[in-house]
DNA sequence: ATGAAAGCGCTAACAG
DNA sequence: CTGTTAGCGCTTTCAT
């Protein structure tokens, strides 16, 4: 509230109205490509912004039309490739349609995400995206009531209305271990993931699910907790790997923490997939570069920030919409983290 | 350009001034802390607010007092550490301020860089924050003329008469370096980082200057690039480690490609520091996570962020403001990853 | 096809 | 201390 004039006073609709002697109308009018304009004064108009340096101002314009033109999306934290990939494919689409991103980052802390929600939906932005949202129980409600834009990615099973992408999380973790089975794995570790979020439920369930199908009776000690976080998912796969009667094989609950099971194992001196197999889930871009490169679940991370955004978009467009949700396949990616059980060794 | 009431309509000043009976110059007043209004009228409107739910509108706000509230920031990348601690640091101060944050991302693509810094400055953001921006040469000026507000982060050395939040770089690198020589090692391998950020020339002509500070020859084959990323760096230190005459230490530019180092040296079968020494640069959060913990030069990301910020709400503030650099001081950080060379191996 | 005018929601003089 | 009023820059009827 201080210096007014910050810089020079931007030009606006009626400088370029006088600069190419029409009203000033019909500059917003080739502003807005309406089609009733003679194509002479469109020229002028259009060199009339040119010589001046016209950009509209969108804060005038949002007010008026009562858009931004602006998305919102919250996350946990940046800095993992899991995040960092959909957010490439939500900026991708985003960009392409016209739109800005306004950026809120909660660390994971419940709390932040309701006051998030609550300040966001007025006016800002025009709709918000969900990157795995821990507690959406109380504002999801919220934004429905107000009918406020919104896509959920990445969270399932709490709710049939909202609209949401997702991944096949239990369908992937099922493959994923009945694939370390097939190899001959009989005692198979898994590194959970965040038990807040669903996805990682789902993982297990599947994991145990794959386990009483194929008539192996599920081990509690051979489930640890890898927060889906590097670090974790070495402390998990320490205490895996000291279990009187060991796992042969490790299903990490994601790559990142994958990436810290290969750790604790090469730490011993092991060796992947010679001494012990390890698969992951997502298929970062890191997972084909790890040493051997990781056998995974390929979540289409990119597609789903694709996906997201464009069903936000159309929700923006048609608010009355019925909420869908898109699920994506994930896939198996064999590379080299995992093997074949001799006879000898399944014990 | 569709359906106009997309969901109810929200309260507006004048809903909330009819309910409490006041004027709605009154309600502007006590939304923007005023001093003279009488309590109990402050009273009314504040319960008015609540009882429908007030929130002010942030585009007719800014439309009239020529603010936004709030920053752009441009990255090159999300998903690694070292931009997502910075980011941090951002988020923390900007929130404390009543900012939000707009988010482009370059994909390192430099020319995106003009072209978002020059939709930018047009009213939606009331300052930029640039991180690492990779050729900032002709956009910085056009901020200039214009007055708008920015500061640069972790750039240094093109141009003084850019606000600036750098850390001491070259006395960093230097530092790690002469530490590698003081343990007694004399053939130094140095995964450098991308040649077009200055961070990255700083720390290679550091190396350079303690390595003949030291007496001892730069050698063109000891430096690959590692571009600053994990992988990159695998690639660089496997060409290292394949030299005829192999370093005993490896000085890499960044923590993540000394992550990569890390892995090309494992994979050799050869141990750190036992064999190789390796040092860092960043001390990222999982450097110190890392087997051995990552002896590296620590740059205080969260505090580059912030002081940023800060700078640049001052700038906001008041546009005269001059031009300052705050360099922040590195700090070398021993852990286990670096050893004593005995008389022996010195070769 | 185009100009005139109303008004989006709010801040900031200006009176009183 | 508080109400009245004039815009901020733009979109959008409504005339013509």
């Amino acid at each position: 509230m201080s210096s007014r004039p910050r810089r020079t006073r931007n030009a606006t609709i009626k400088d370029v109205a006088r600069e190419a002697g029409v009203s000033y109308s019909t500059v917003s009018r080739v502003l807005n490509d309406y089609q009733h304009v003679r194509s002479e004064k469109r020229e002028q108009v259009i060199d009339a912004m040119k010589r001046l340096g016209y950009v509209a101002n969108p804060q005038a314009r949002s007010l008026v039309s009562g858009r931004s033109q602006v998305l919102g999306l919250l996350v946990h934290d940046l800095g993992n490739a899991y995040t960092a990939e959909i957010i490439h494919g939500i900026e991708e689409t985003l960009v392409a349609n016209g739109y800005e991103l306004m950026l809120y980052t909660t660390h994971r802390q419940k709390n932040k995400e309701a006051i998030f929600v609550n300040t966001l939906t007025y006016g800002l932005i025009d709709g918000l995206l969900l990157l795995l949202p821990l507690n959406p129980g109380g504002y999801l409600e919220k934004l429905q009531d107000e009918r406020f834009p919104y896509v959920v990615i990445d969270h399932q099973g709490f709710d049939d209305s909202s609209p949401a992408v997702v991944a096949t999380n239990w369908q992937g973790a099922y493959d994923a271990t009945c694939y370390l089975i097939e190899l001959g794995h009989r005692k198979i570790g898994f590194v959970a993931g965040t038990p807040e979020m669903s996805s990682a439920v789902e993982r297990l369930d599947a994991y145990k699910a794959a386990l009483t199908a194929h008539g192996i009776e599920f081990r509690p000690d051979l489930v640890q907790n890898g927060d889906f976080k590097q670090h974790p998912g070495y402390v998990a796969a320490n205490a895996l790997l000291d279990l009187a009667d060991p796992p042969t094989a490790i299903f990490a609950a994601n790559d990142l923490s994958a990436m810290g099971v290969y750790e604790a194992i090469r730490n011993r001196g092991l060796h992947i997939p010679e001494d012990i197999s390890v698969i992951g889930f997502d298929d970062i871009p890191e997972a084909r570069l790890m040493h051997p490169p990781l056998t995974t679940v390929r979540q289409p991370l990119i597609d789903m920030g694709r996906l997201a955004t464009r069903m936000l978009l159309e929700h923006i467009q048609n608010p009355n919409l019925d909420a869908s949700r898109i699920v994506l396949p994930t896939e198996l990616i064999v590379r080299s983290s995992c093997r074949q059980m001799g006879a000898a060794q399944q014990s």
